[in-house]
This record gives C-alpha cells, sequence and structure tokens, in this order.
DNA sequence: CCATTTTTGATGTACGTAAATCAAATTTTT
DNA sequence: AAAAATTTGATTTACGTACATCAAAAATGG
C-alpha cells in the first residue's frame, strides 16, 4: 500500500500537523524538524496524492493559452484544439483561457504576458515570438513562479520550462533528405516557400533544409527563399512567377502555412511540369493536394498533441512533479498518401 | 462549478442514498425513481468525479498484460515500458501484472486468457496471436465484462474493446511508396524479409506492400518472401544467399524483427552493391544502420505509446468513460537519419 | 528562573464519492 | 385492512489531503 502522511508522520516521530507543515511549506517548523520529516519522506518514498490533494483544496488549474490571431488552417486547427481542452476542463480541473495577440508583433506579446503577471494564473502557455523583449517577459514570469511552455514555436533563451513542439532543424533536414532522394539523382533548382524569416520555426527549417542539400545533394541548388507571408494569394503569385521565370526548377519545399495558394500555382503549371514537392501541416487542402500527387509528402505536427502535452507539462510543474519524458516528445509526424491519418 | 451528487439529489427530488444507489447499480430502487434520477443525471451533466470514487472506493485497477516470450529488441522494448508502467503505479492507481506465455501459440494463450476469467482482472491488454481459438477465448472475457485490448497485433473479428497498434497495412504501403520513391525509376527485384506469414502484422504489412509494388512501381518485382522467423541467425543466412544468388536485387523490404543479422549481411555485400532498404522497429541495431546508410529509412511503432495507450483506455473503458480517439491513435514513424529522436 | 516567543501536538472540518446501517415510508400481497 | 415486502430517507464513516484553531510543550531572551 501507498504510503500516507500518517506513515511519514510515525517515521518521523512527529505528528500529522507538523508533516503537514512541512509539506505545505507552512511556517513554524524547526530546521531540525524539517529535516527529519523531509528525511522520512524520502525514506518511505511518500509521494503526495495529487487527487486526493486536488480533491481536498478544491483545486482548478488556471492555464492561460496565448494564441496569435493568424488567420491560417494550422493556427485555426491550434484553436479547435485549445477548445476542445477548455471543453474538458470540468472533468481535468484545469480552467483555461485564451488570449489572442497580434501575429509577430513581439510587443503586444510581452504586454500580454506582462498583464498575466497580475492575476498568476497556474501557469501559461505561449506561441512565441522570438524576440528579446518576449524572452524577458517569458522571464518574469518564471521569476514570479508561474510554470510557462512555449508550444509550436521555441523562444530563443528564455527560462521556459518545456517546448511542445517539434525540432525544426530536424523538420528541414528530412524534408531535404526526402526531396533529395525522391528526385533520385536528377540536377536542377529548388524553391522554397516560407512564411516569413522572421519566425523561428521557419527559420529553422530553412537552416536544416539547406544543410543536408548542400552535404548530400550537391546536384541540386536552392534558389533564394520565396516568402509569402503565410497568405494564399501571394504565394500564389509568387511561385507563379517563379515557376514561369525559371524552368529549372525540379523541386519544392513549402515550409509555412498557408499552402492553398501554392497548391493553386502547382496545379495551373502541373500540365507541363513534373514536380517534386514537399510542404508542411496537414490540413484538408494539403491532404487532397497528397492524394491527388500534387504534394509528395508532409510534414506534420499534431496540435492536438502539443496542446494536451502543454498541459500536462503545465500540470505537473505546478504540483512539482516530473513528466514522462518520451511521452512529452513532439513528433515530426511523415505523410506520405498511404499513412494519412 | 461542477455538478456533485447533492445536486442530482436535489434536482431529482430523491435523497442521496437512492441517487448512490443508481450510480452504483445497487439493488432496491424502483424503476420510476431510477428514471428520475437518470434524467436528472443527463438534466444538469453530472459526470462522477473519477478522482473522488477512486478515492473513496480505495480503489486500483488491476490490469493484466500478456506479452509473448519473445527474444527480439521489440519485444524487450516492449516489456521494459510494461515494467515503466508498473514503476509508475502507485501514482497512477494501477496494479499491473504482466504473464509471459510462448510466442506464436495460440492454444497457450487461449488458456492464459481463460486463467483470467476466474480472477476478473479490471482489464486485460495482450499481444495476440491471431488465431480462433484466441479470439473465442477474448470474447468470453468480454462476456465477462472484462475490459480487453489488443496491442501491437490485433484480432481479427474478436469483441476487444480496441487495439493499441499501427495500421499494418498502411505501413507496408508506406514503406513500398518509401522504396519504389527512394529508387526513382529503376527497374530490378526487391527482396522482403519477414518473420513469418503466420502473423496477422506480418501478413498485413506485406499486402499493403505488394498492393502499392503493383499499383505504382511495376519496374520493380517482389521476390518469394524470406521468412527469417525474426532470429538474427537465419536472417543473415537467408539473406546472404539471397543476395548471392540474385544480382538483379536492387531494393530490400524487412518487415519484422531480428535485424541484425540483416544488416550484417547487407554489410557483407556493401562492397558491390548499392542497396536501398527500408525496415521496421527502431532499435539499437536499426539506429546505428540507419545512421551509417546501410538502412535508408525506418518504420517504427512506439511501445511506450501503446503500452500507456493500452492502459488509459482499459482505465477509461473500467470507469465506462470515453476516450480521447486522437490521443488513442498509435501512430506510423518515419525515421530517416535526420529525424532520430 | 521567569516571561516571552517559537515550535509542536491534538483535533475538527472539508472536498466528492462509496458503502453501510437502521428507521420510516410506501407499495404489494393476502 | 392488516401483514409482509419493498423502496426510500437519514445518517455515519471512510478515503488521503488541506487547512484552521487552540492548547501544550519546548526553546529563547533577559
Amino acid at each position: 500500500m501507498r504510503p500516507t502522511v500518517h506513515d511519514i508522520a510515525a517515521a518521523a516521530g512527529v505528528s500529522l500537523a507538523t508533516v503537514d507543515r512541512v509539506l505545505n511549506q507552512r511556517p513554524g517548523v524547526r530546521h531540525v524538524t524539517r529535516e527529519k520529516v523531509e528525511t522520512a519522506i524520502r525514506e518511505i518514498g511518500y509521494v503526495r496524492d495529487v487527487a486526493a490533494a486536488n480533491l481536498a483544496k478544491g483545486r482548478t488549474y488556471s492555464f492561460v493559452f496565448i494564441v496569435p490571431a493568424s488567420d491560417n488552417s494550422f493556427m485555426h486547427g491550434l484553436n479547435a484544439e485549445v477548445m476542445a481542452a477548455v471543453a474538458r476542463s470540468p472533468v481535468e480541473r484545469t480552467d483555461i483561457r485564451t488570449v489572442e495577440v497580434p501575429a509577430f508583433d513581439p510587443t503586444a506579446l510581452a504586454a500580454a504576458l506582462d498583464t498575466l503577471r497580475s492575476e498568476r494564473p497556474a501557469g501559461v502557455a505561449l506561441v512565441a515570438t522570438d524576440a528579446p523583449e518576449v524572452r524577458d517577459a517569458v522571464d518574469r514570469l518564471v521569476q514570479d513562479g508561474v510554470p510557462v511552455v512555449t508550444v509550436v514555436s521555441d523562444l530563443t533563451g528564455s527560462q521556459r520550462h518545456h517546448y511542445a513542439g517539434v525540432d525544426n532543424i530536424a523538420a528541414g533536414r528530412t524534408a531535404a533528405r526526402l526531396l533529395g532522394r525522391f528526385l533520385g539523382g536528377a540536377k536542377g533548382d529548388v524553391a522554397v516557400l516560407a512564411g516569413s524569416m522572421l519566425v523561428r520555426d521557419h527559420r529553422e527549417r530553412l537552416e536544416g533544409f539547406a544543410a543536408v542539400m548542400a552535404e548530400e545533394f550537391p546536384g541540386l541548388s536552392i534558389l533564394p527563399v520565396i516568402e509569402g507571408r503565410d497568405d494564399p494569394d501571394m504565394a500564389h503569385m509568387l511561385v507563379s512567377d517563379a515557376l514561369s521565370k525559371r524552368d529549372g526548377i525540379i523541386g519544392v519545399y513549402s515550409l509555412g502555412a498557408g499552402n492553398r495558394g501554392l497548391i493553386r500555382a502547382l496545379k495551373e503549371k502541373s500540365v507541363d511540369r513534373a514536380l517534386t514537392v514537399i510542404a508542411h501541416e496537414l490540413t484538408d487542402h494539403t491532404r487532397t493536394a497528397l492524394l491527388d500527387g500534387t504534394i509528395d509528402a508532409i510534414l506534420n505536427q499534431d496540435a492536438g498533441h502539443e496542446v494536451r502535452s502543454a498541459i500536462r507539462v503545465l500540470k505537473a510543474k505546478a504540483d512539482g512533479l516530473s513528466v514522462i519524458d518520451a511521452q512529452e516528445r513532439i513528433r515530426l509526424d511523415i505523410f506520405l498518401k498511404d499513412n494519412l491519418p
């Protein structure tokens, strides 16, 4: 049977009240007594029954999710997953609130973070915009003792407790190898469509992609990055333009969101071109394009997993418990037309 | 605030004791009264607080994992994950016992299942051997009201509540497309190494593989399947032999376990051959081979996820609750050397 | 050594549910 | 209509922890 507070009390030779004072860091315990209790806890391997504790406390974890107000399928999906978590709130003893901030706006994000300091939530999850002012705001929250996790996009050099997202350098490298292998030994140009080089995940994907391309596929050369600002129309225009101008293009890597325009451009050119295409994020559009052969592979991060993982980690941090690392690693999904969920 | 039993009692105009009788299916409640209470439960959306209930019951979920006594890396890994779950048992209120049965022995497995009927565990997870007698034994357990989930390998036509494993047809199809694309337009033979065609997951992988090969890569022809019985030495011998005899082989798909022998055979021939190789299951051996280029891609199922998912599902079934489907879908991992965990 | 402060113990209530007991009310049977 | 059986209510204890209160003991200061 699992040891209880009574067992600690007996083992340490103190009363229940003293054990309680130690466990909940209440004042009025001599140093030596505290040590005695802590030793007993360690020796008999006591772990607080979180369920019982939460019941007694009537606790609900109040978490805040800060998400960018971006109008693309991926962010809509992320929002839907947060809402699904909100729907599960009563059962999971969470009380989740979302805050929308303008996309790619470090100042607004930092301001939103600072606002939260006063209300002291039990945890904060944010899609980070990678900027010093955001990092500083996060660090202030962390200093205040608020658990913070980044989701989807990480924050360089910050003290956030956890990052619930994929390794974007690995994603870029994987894309490069897939594209390179799919193209066989063919020589030619590769077009890269990104949202913006101001976002860390996009930068990292490109970095990984370029590295493997240079190392292993010297026959392929990367054209200057097309920045489509995750906007379908802009992407359509820029990609159409590039495909018309450069007929040496045999591969495309789309590392950002907003693939609708890309797909339209590809279909228009598909009559006279055979292109190998790798894109990010599984949406209705990319799924259809994968099935009809317009796209050859999709790299994906599961927003639902990211949200649930973020919540689990925040809960664990709030309770001072550890997590199962393997469970919280967000995996890079690779979808071909055969293994779509 | 979440409704409690008191709220139901008030809403239904009955006493707490009656609500308890309905909730826990105790006798001594008239039909009309029972209906009144059930209506109230539905109307105010009451959900039993599982944490509080378990606390009151002093409940621990006693689960049994039936695993085959196979001596390969994958089953060792699976066992390790079950042991990790055992280690977490006190915190998770589970009491997990493992039962080893001889591999690929339907009779032994069915006997083990029938033994469990008398002890009525709160749930059973098994790596199924796909045979009618096993199916019948599982169905008997299910009829007794015991939640049953299959792990890794499923059971055709049974009434098991859930399958915690990958879609093996999709896995085979994915392997075929990867291999076909990696080989470009090359023509030649493809060798397939399996453990045994008596196992359902292996049969399904081959089925999916052959289908895509036939549909989409007519230039590649599949040689008769090599059955290595998941044994490294046997695999080594058979693969070496095949590679010596047929110099038209340009691709290899290893869909079973026991890849050590395959890798050795490949390395011996690698001086004069360029082979494209897809294998299943990430182990120390396959990981090394992927990194040094002997293997080109690894398809994997995460045993840890499977075990944790099985436990979550068993708990939910035992409590009559629903699960988050997306969370319990076991994904097919595709590893290239760039996205290894 | 006494007064004061700090530390410790003892005890009770609460959280939401389970489970049991006994009395009271209601229904069914005769 | 009385007796018997069934159904319902009222109440209590328990699970493991949190938290509060008050009294008792120990340590500290002068």
